[in-house]
Formats: structure tokens, sequence, C-alpha cells
RNA sequence: GGGCGGUUAGCUCAGUUGGUAGAGCAGCUCGUUUACACCGAGAAGGUCGGGGGUUCAAGUCCCUCACCGCCCACCA
């Protein structure tokens, strides 16, 4: 092992300057406990095409690997694990007992992925591997979180939650399974008087309404909006207001909306823009928590006992059915039951003082706001993506944005540094002592993601690391992740760094299968990387994955198309051979070229400079396309073949010429296809005697990148 | 419902600021005592999704329609 995957290392050796630009990334960390696929391999093979690129232009590259802890769906794994062989859920085990036995999965799942990433032949700095949930990580994350909480930008507040009654948890939204079913639409007024009627699937939960909602455009009831009204629904006091709301649908039911803000997201959103109160009525058991007749009932049973109550008292107008979408629980097959839940925030909108800043547009000691961050590092270019389709979705997302919810109901992952007794809060890593209690939940997974770009160079301590490579030169990522991770990682890194995390933006799409599907579990449709690796070589792998892949739109792999790729490995290496025999006894001497090879010398040149250009602007496709048409149909189509008979009958000074030129073209098109096919490559590269390569570095690797 | 992509050769995709349509793969014909059959030579194949507009000139710019796909919000 050369080490030359160690920038520092590169420099010791001589192999690049001690001054010589940056050229840094980080490595979008896969899942700790997955396995890989053609999304990590396709992933790996731009990124280490890129890294290759730029290690054997003589920067000082850094590729930094790692894994994430993906909190929610590792913690699910494992539980599912245990009910299954155990029949025990976490609450069985208990906090400390669930924690150990997630730690031991990681522990024995995590080195599948990292022996696998490096199978696809990722030139990553493996001395500075790390973890997202690992002792570095951990401290980052506390100091973060204590930053923003002293800035002011972290808040908590109420928030409604998919709560599943069964498993007696919160679940995130990927945890929920839609299923449709009929349901009746009970169309009704609160009492007899009430001016408006109204109509749900959920009558139950009318008994926690505090307002009904219509259309400002609406004719029908302009005149009483703003009016209220004190009904007694079920037993229960309700004071109604009529208020306006763009939301609300006119052509639905009745096209009036009876707002539940305790018991509905949207409802919820209605009451902040309307500052309604919100009253709880349904409890974590799915039981409701008023008095009178619906006392203690579970909201199937309240259900049933208001319609029967608005029939006896006539305020039924009429019930139909619909069919709708009922959200469960993907484990427990419960309802899920939407209920107001304490929440830890992030306030994208709240201005502070920012001490010092790098980004343009956002001076030192001037005040902003976490939202301005995010936006003006791309509208004023301190960031740049490769496609411009991206920028348009990022800004639609950050000027839509609102406050982060950045806590977990789960047990893995970062616990909130907050503790509690009494009414006293106190935030800090350890206890205060006796008597105190920490928040029970996590972090976002998301909140440790975003420092990723800087607290894997070792921040918030080691500082050396931080000032050589950050921000990053770029970021390559699945553009499914945009706003998850890119974006959290702008407000993060401009929060606590006042830098931007990385300058270029490059988001690779979705792999898909030869027919253009998906490729998931239940299509069977899955191609794995490393068992097409096996059979055709990994670089026929990377390069299939790579050839006709613009940047940004999905793309598809087949078997058909890596095997087309081993030819072209094939061919490379006959090409070598061949060439090889040709020349072994060149002189050592520079040659002067004839006219006609110079005329070669020269189309190499362009190639070169066509090359490079691709790879400023992120098209290595493009580059690729244009390597493996010289490489095929110029080198060993024309000119291998016409030096077939130049070199056994031509004059001494020809046949000279045209063995340099043979040996020019072969190391030219070796070190431009290595970012791409650093294996075959490299494996050429070590059969070239010694007298061949003269002066040239004993690894392709690290060789210079051919002169123009 | 809101937004965004895509539609170019049989298949997968390029096509930069408008200037005579490109590549790979597959297919077809022919060739090869050979670096490589995991090969070579050659030919064929497209009214650039439909319609309209701007222009001397449109795959490219504008409008419109159709179909496919993705993202977000989801129907009280």
């Amino acid at each position: 092992h050369s080490g030359y995957f160690s920038p520092e290392k590169c420099v010791t050796d001589g192999i690049a300057h001690p001054e010589a630009e940056i050229f840094s990334m980080v490595l979008p960390p896969p899942n700790v406990t997955g396995i890989l696929h053609m999304g990590h391999a396709l992933m790996l093979a731009i990124e280490d095409t890129l890294v290759r690129y730029h290690r054997m232009q003589g920067k000082r590259v850094l590729w930094i690997p790692g894994t994430d802890s993906a909190a929610i769906a590792t913690q699910n794994r494992v539980e599912k694990d245990i009910q299954k062989n155990e029949r025990k859920s976490r609450h069985d085990l208990g906090r400390e007992e669930m924690l150990k036995r997630i730690d031991a999965f990681v522990e024995e799942s995590k080195s599948t992925i990292i022996h696998q990433t490096r199978r696809v032949g990722s030139s990553l700095d493996w001395s500075r591997y790390a973890y997202t949930m690992d002792d570095t990580r951990y401290e980052a994350v506390m100091e973060a979180f204590i930053r923003m909480h002293t800035a002011g930008l972290i808040y908590r507040s109420n928030r409604i939650v998919n709560w599943d009654p069964k498993g007696q948890t919160t679940i995130s939204d990927d945890e929920i399974v839609y299923e449709e079913r009929t349901a009746k639409l009970y169309t009704f007024t609160y009492s007899k008087d009430f001016p408006i009627a109204i109509s749900t699937t959920r009558p139950e939960t009318k008994v926690g309404d505090t307002a009904v909602a219509v259309h400002p455009d609406d004719t029908r009831y302009q005149h009483l909006i703003g009016t209220s009204y004190d009904v007694v629904f079920c037993d229960v006091p309700l004071h109604i207001t009529i208020i306006a709301d763009e939301s609300v649908e006119m052509d639905f039911g009745t096209g009036a909306l009876g707002v539940t803000p305790a018991h509905s997201q949207i409802d919820w959103a209605i009451a902040d823009r309307h500052n309604l109160p919100r009253p709880q009525v349904i409890n974590e058991y799915a039981k409701m928590t008023v008095t009178g007749r619906l006392s203690g009932l579970k909201v199937s049973d309240a259900r049933d006992a208001v319609a029967t109550w608005l029939e006896e008292e006539g305020l039924l107008i009429k019930t139909e059915d619909i069919t709708q979408n009922v959200s469960t629980a993907e484990r427990t097959g419960a309802i899920i039951e939407p209920l107001p839940k304490l929440q830890w925030w992030v306030d994208v909108n709240k201005p502070f003082v920012i001490p010092h800043s790098e980004i343009v547009g956002i001076p030192s000691g001037s005040t902003t706001t976490l939202k301005d961050i995010m936006r003006l590092s791309v509208t004023e270019g301190s960031i740049t993506f490769v496609t411009d389709r991206y920028e348009r979705i990022y800004m639609d997302w950050i000027n839509k944005l609102g406050p982060w919810c950045i806590s977990r109901q789960i047990w893995f992952g970062h616990r909130i540094p907050v503790w509690y007794k009494g009414d006293d809060t106190k935030v800090q890593i350890t206890s205060p002592g006796e008597g105190w209690v920490q928040d029970p939940d996590v972090l976002d997974t998301w909140f440790s993601s975003g420092l990723w770009t800087f607290s894997t160079l070792g921040w918030p301590h080691n500082k050396t690391d931080l000032g050589t490579y950050h921000p990053t030169s770029l970021i390559e990522t699945g553009h499914d992740i945009i706003f998850f991770w890119v974006a959290r990682m702008v407000l993060m890194s401009g929060f606590l760094l006042g830098q931007v995390p990385f300058k270029t933006v490059y988001m690779h799409g979705l792999v898909r299968d030869g027919q253009g599907r998906k490729i998931s579990k239940s299509l069977g449709n899955n191609i794995d990387p490393l068992l097409m690796a096996e059979k055709y070589g990994m670089d026929a792998v990377r390069v299939s994955l790579i050839a006709g892949t613009a940047p940004g739109t999905d793309s598809r792999i087949s078997e058909d198309k890596i095997r087309g790729y081993k030819h072209f490995a094939n061919k490379l290496w006959n090409m070598s051979r061949f060439v090889l025999s040709s020349i072994h006894d060149m002189p050592e001497s520079n040659i002067s070229y004839t006219e006609s090879d110079n005329i070669i010398v020269g189309e190499l040149s362009t190639l070169i400079e066509t090359v490079e250009k691709h790879f400023a602007t992120y098209r290595i496709d493009l580059a690729l396309e244009t390597i493996y048409q010289f490489v095929w149909h110029r080198f060993a189509d024309e000119i291998i073949e016409d030096s077939k008979s130049i070199i056994v009958h031509g004059d001494t000074s020809a046949k000279q010429s045209r063995q340099a030129l043979l040996r020019t073209c072969l190391f030219t098109s070796l070190k431009l296809l290595h970012p791409y096919m650093p294996y075959v490559t490299e494996a050429i590269w070590q059969h070239i005697p010694n007298h061949l390569r003269r002066n040239e570095r004993a690894l392709l690797m690290v060789s210079a990148w051919p002169q123009r």
C-alpha cells in the first residue's frame, strides 16, 4: 500500500508541491449497516475519478471517508430483528440495553460497507476515517447544539407528530404505510343555530375545534367571517370563530373546514396563522380526554358516539362513503394519531450577529439569519451548482423554509444535551447533578450530518486540517438529499465557521435498471456491483456507470452495458501488449518526429485539452467519450494499424519516430484513462519495462498528467 | 393541487452562444494463418413527441397540446 491517498504523503515524497492547490472532498457517508449498491458505486466512481484526476494534476488531494449511523433506519432494523427473534420491544429491553444491542450490530456490520467501498477502487484517505457517532463527531455535535442554543437559534415548542398508540412512540414519515380504506364523511352543524355546515371523517375530534375556516373569496360565507359562536357539542362547550384562510378548498364538502388544531397537521398550521387556542382532546392511548359522554372512550367508539348524538340532535345533514388514505404504522399496524408534542427547533428566520464571515454578501459582524446564510451563499456565488436546475430547486426550497425540527423520539443518536429538574432547564453535556433528568430525545441525524465537512476535519478542537482543507472544493451527492443534507451543511458551516462548506455542488441522479425502473427489492431487479465486478472487472463497472450519464440525470445500468466496457478494458490490454512489443528496441535518446507523426502529436494535444475542458465543467461523461473514441478508433484502429508497416518497412528515422509516437500515445491514453479505470491502467503500467518508462513514476496513480 | 425534468437512429444517450443531425451498443454485408472474434472494414438507419410563432436560418428561442417520470403538499 503506497499511502498516496494521503495528501501529506504525496508532499513528503515530492509528488505534490507543498504549496500546491488543494482539492478536498468528503464522501457522503454510507449507512453503517448497509451494503453497497449501484447508487454507491456511481457515487464512488464519479468521486474517485475526480479525485484521481486532480491528484495527477499535482494538487494536494484529500478525500475523506466515513460512515453514517442513520439513526432511525438503524434503530428500526435492530428493533425488527429483536422483535422477530426474541419477541421483545425496545421498551422491554430498556434504553441502555437497546443501545448496547444497536452498537453491537453497528460494530459487526460496518466492516462490510467499508470493505466494499475500498473494493470499488476508491482512493480515500482512510487514516482520516470518521463515523457520525464516534467521539470526535459527538463533541462537534454537542458544541454545535450549545452554540446555536446560546445564540438563541434553538428553542422548544409543540408540533404535531405521527404518534403510534400501539407502539407508544413517534414514528417518522418513512415508517408510515398508507392504506386505502372506505370511510364515512359526515356533514353536520355544531348546533341548531350554527350558520355553517362542515364535513369530516373524524367527528370525534370536533370536540377540539376552535374555528371554522372558509376561503376568503367564498361569497357564501363572506358575511360570517370574524363572527364567533358558543356551542355545546357532545357535552363539550366550544367557542368557534369563523376565519378566512387561503388553504381551504371551496369545492370540497361544504367549503368550510372545522379546525382542530391539536389533532391535524394542516389545522395546526392554520392555528399558527390565526393565533387559535389548541386544546388537546385525545391522549397517547388514542382515548378521549374530554368530560361528558365521550370521556375515556377510544377514538373509534367516540366516533360512533358522536354520530349517534348528531342524529339524535337532528344536526346530521348527510353521511356518504368516500375512499381515503389512512396512515398506519409500518411496524404495529396501528392507525396513526396526530398529537402535539414538545420538540426542539432551529429558527432559520431569527436575526443574530455573525462574528466572522467569509461568505460573500455577509460581512463579519453583520446581522443575518440562517436562511440568509443559506440563500446568499448561493445567490452571491460562494457556492456554484454544476446543474442550474438544482440551484433553482434549492432556492425555491430555501425561500419557503420554516423552522427545522431537530428532535427525534428514538434512542439511537446524539442525545439532546438538555437537563430538567422541575421547571429548571440547563443546556450542558453532562448531568448538572442529583435529580436532573436528561431530555429523552435524540437529534435529527441530519443535524450531525450538517457538520460533516468540518467535523471530519477535527472541528472544534484540531484546527490545522480545517485551515488547510475547508471550505471543501466539491460536494458530490445524490439529488434526493439536496434539502436534508446539502442545505443543512450550508446552514451549519455558515453559522459555526462563517464559511461555505463547499464551493461546488455536483448532484448525481438515480441509477435505474436496463428498462428504466427504480431498483427495488420487490422488483428483484438489483444488479450487484460487486458481483458484476467479479464477472467483468471493477473498471468495467465504473466506466459503465459514468459513460452516458450527464450530471444530475438518472441513468440506466444493465449487464450488457457492463459487458461492453469489459471489451474496452480488454482492448486496452491488447493494444498495450502490442505497443510494448513494438517499441521494446526503441532508442533511449529523444528523437525527432516525422512530419506526419508530429500531426498526431498535435491531435494528442487537442485531446488532452478537450478532456481538461470537460473536467473543468464536470462533464466527465463527455471526457470519457472523447478518450474512448480516440483510444479505440484513432489510436488502435488507425495509428497502430499504420505502424505495422512503418516499423517493418520504414527507414530508421521513420521507425524511430513511430516508436516514440506509439510510446507517447500509449502513455497518454493510460494516463487519461486512469481516473476512470484505475485497475487495468495501473496493471498495464506495471508491465512497462523500466527502460521504456524512463523518468516516469513507478505508480501510474501519481504520475504526472500528460502535457499538451 | 403546486413545482421541475424528459420526449433526438431499434436500445441508451450527447448535441456548448440558433448555422447542413452525432456517439456507443444492437442489427446488416464483407473480411481475418491475428496485438485483440472481447477483432477489422463498409453500408444502412432520424419529417429531433404534435401544432403554432420569431428568424435569412430552429433539435436549439417563445407559445400551446399530448404522453412519461420525479419532487413537494395532500384533501378536511
